[in-house]
DNA sequence: ATTACATTTCGCTAGACAACGAAATGATGA
DNA sequence: TCATCATTTCGTTGTCTAGCGAAATGTAAT
C-alpha cells in the first residue's frame, strides 16, 4: 500500500505530470526537459528521480546525455495500469500542448550548449 | 491538470487509501472510520473532506450520522477511471483485510456511544 | 429550550517537500 | 591527464500537510 501511495504522490505534482506527457512524444534528456519547464536543472533532476523510483520512467546514458524514457513496459502493476490512463488524459490542456510544441522544435545541441 | 494532480494527491496518503477500500464494503459514518483507523476524529474528518473535494466520495446526513459513500457514479472523468482500478488493487494487503474485518464486525451504536 | 452527541473547524506543532544555487560526480574528447 | 559539460547531490529556505486536542456547529431526542 505504501508503494501505491508513493506512486500517487509521484503523480501529484503538475511539473511531473508535464514531464510524463512530454515523454509521450519522445525520450528527452534532462536539459531539454529543463528548457521546457523553465526550472532549475537540479529541480528537474529531483523530479526525474522521483518518477524513476516509482518506475514510471527509466533512463539510459547515451553519448554525453542521460535520456529519460516513459516506462511503458514496467513490471509493476500499478504503474502499468495508470500510464495508459494518463496517456488518454489532458489531450486539450493548453500547458501540455504548449510543452509538446516546444519538444517538437527543441534541439538539445542548441539548448544545452548555450 | 491542477485538478488531476489534486486527485493524485488525495490518493497519496495510506490512511485515505484505507478509507476508500473500507467504503468498498459499505457506507460508513465518521466514528466507524475513526474506530478502524485509530486516529483522532478531527484528523479523519479532514481526510474525508479531502477525498470529498476530489469527488472520490460523497456524504449523506442520515439520522444523527453523516454517512460517507464511495462515489461510483461521479461525473469527473479522472475519478471515474481511477476508482475501478483501485477496486482491483490491494486485494491481499494485510492492513486492508484487517480493516475490512473490523468494518464487518463493528456496530456504530456501540463504537460511537462509548 | 436544553441536553446529548456526531461531526467539523480552529490553532498549533513536527515533519515532508519543491525550489534554488553551489559544489560534487562522471563520462567524453582534446 | 586535463578540461568540458551534462547531470546529480548537498544545503538551505519557505510552503504545505498530517496529526492532535479544544472549541464550535448542528441535529435529535428529552
Amino acid at each position: 500500500m505504501k508503494e501505491l501511495a508513493q506512486i500517487f504522490k509521484s503523480l501529484s505534482d503538475t511539473n511531473r505530470i508535464r514531464i510524463l506527457k512530454m515523454l509521450e512524444i519522445r525520450p528527452l534528456c534532462v536539459c531539454e526537459i529543463t528548457s521546457v519547464l523553465g526550472l532549475a536543472m537540479s529541480t528537474v533532476s529531483k523530479h526525474l528521480s522521483i518518477l524513476r523510483e516509482s518506475d514510471l520512467i527509466f533512463d539510459l546514458k547515451e553519448n554525453k546525455w542521460v535520456n529519460y524514457y516513459l516506462n511503458a513496459t514496467t513490471q509493476k502493476q500499478f504503474t502499468q495500469e495508470i500510464l495508459p490512463l494518463l496517456k488518454n488524459w489532458l489531450p486539450d490542456e493548453p500547458q501540455i500542448l504548449q510543452d509538446r510544441e516546444k519538444v517538437n522544435t527543441v534541439d538539445r545541441k542548441i539548448i544545452c550548449g548555450s
